[in-house]
DNA sequence: GCTTGACTTAGACTAAGTCTAATGTTTTAT
DNA sequence: ATAAAACATTAGACTTAGTCTAAGTCAAGC
């Protein structure tokens, strides 16, 4: 029914470097130890490890994370701020799906105007033509994305 | 045609503090400066701005920008290179967006799970009883989603 | 009795900013 | 003319969330 670090490094992937830091933070505030300072993480302490990874996964910085194992452990009168707190941060997960979905636009934009001039080139062009050059790098392939 | 780090600033919303940060890791070749080590940004540069930020977004690192603009400046020889590098940053950014998708996933449910119990409350459960006591916090709310 | 493996702590290091302090220059206002 | 503002520079401290190393403890197996 306890796990040493190493067994819930192996069952969460959270590396056992990760665990003592996040455990150093405050996140585990019910991991008991022995008289050698062992830390035995409870079946359900390595429950926390995989919803706590979700947490960081979803940007929840480290304080936050302990605010609201805090709330959690005073009982359900706190769900409610708890629940805000998944709220706003599936906001920001949202946010940040979008954002990388325009990052991807971008990328993808880019790599079809590489793909065209690759293309050209095996199709007979010579590389080294003066024709060639003027569709090349800066101008065309690596600034036209950047106005705000 | 010459613009301030301030100009750039608020062209690009890049902060001046990180415009420096990023020319002193080199990421800037051909920015000017006059005999008071004044930076002065061409048109030009300021799309690379635009376009460095782009790839930061992608989560390009910064030795890697730099080598990315080096090959810019070596001419077209080096497109496929280049090319390469922006599709390993497209998947990059696919995994990212996959995985957040998960983890928007689990946030949903948990939320969903919390505004039940939410509701309950409101339609007329006493949230003191220990009957609702059973369906709270770690076992049913914190920790359900933490199988790997 | 020694090696191996798992554990501990303290503390150095990293990336990519972010911010401050000290200082300098140029422009503008009084 | 002088003072203040707006802008520039550098060096370097600080931040977050790890990541890694060094040095040491402890129990088990050969």
């Amino acid at each position: 029914m306890a796990y040493t670090i190493i067994e819930v490094e192996r069952k969460t992937g959270v590396s056992s470097h990760t665990l003592r830091f996040w455990a150093k933070k405050g996140l585990f505030p019910f991991v008991q130890k022995d008289e050698n300072k062992v830390k035995y993480f409870s079946k359900s302490d390595v429950e926390w490890v995989g919803w706590i990874n979700w947490l960081r996964k979803s940007q929840m910085d480290i304080p936050s994370i302990r605010h609201y194992i805090h709330l959690a452990n005073q009982g359900e009168g706190t769900a409610k701020e708890r629940r805000d707190m998944l709220a706003r941060q599936k906001e920001i997960v949202e946010d940040n799906i979008d954002e990388l979905k325009s990052v991807l636009e971008v990328l993808t934009k880019k790599l079809a105007v590489y793909d065209e001039m690759l293309n050209k080139n095996i199709d007979g062009f010579n590389p080294q033509s003066s024709q060639y050059k003027s569709c090349d790098t800066i101008k065309t392939l690596a600034c036209d994305e950047s106005e705000k």
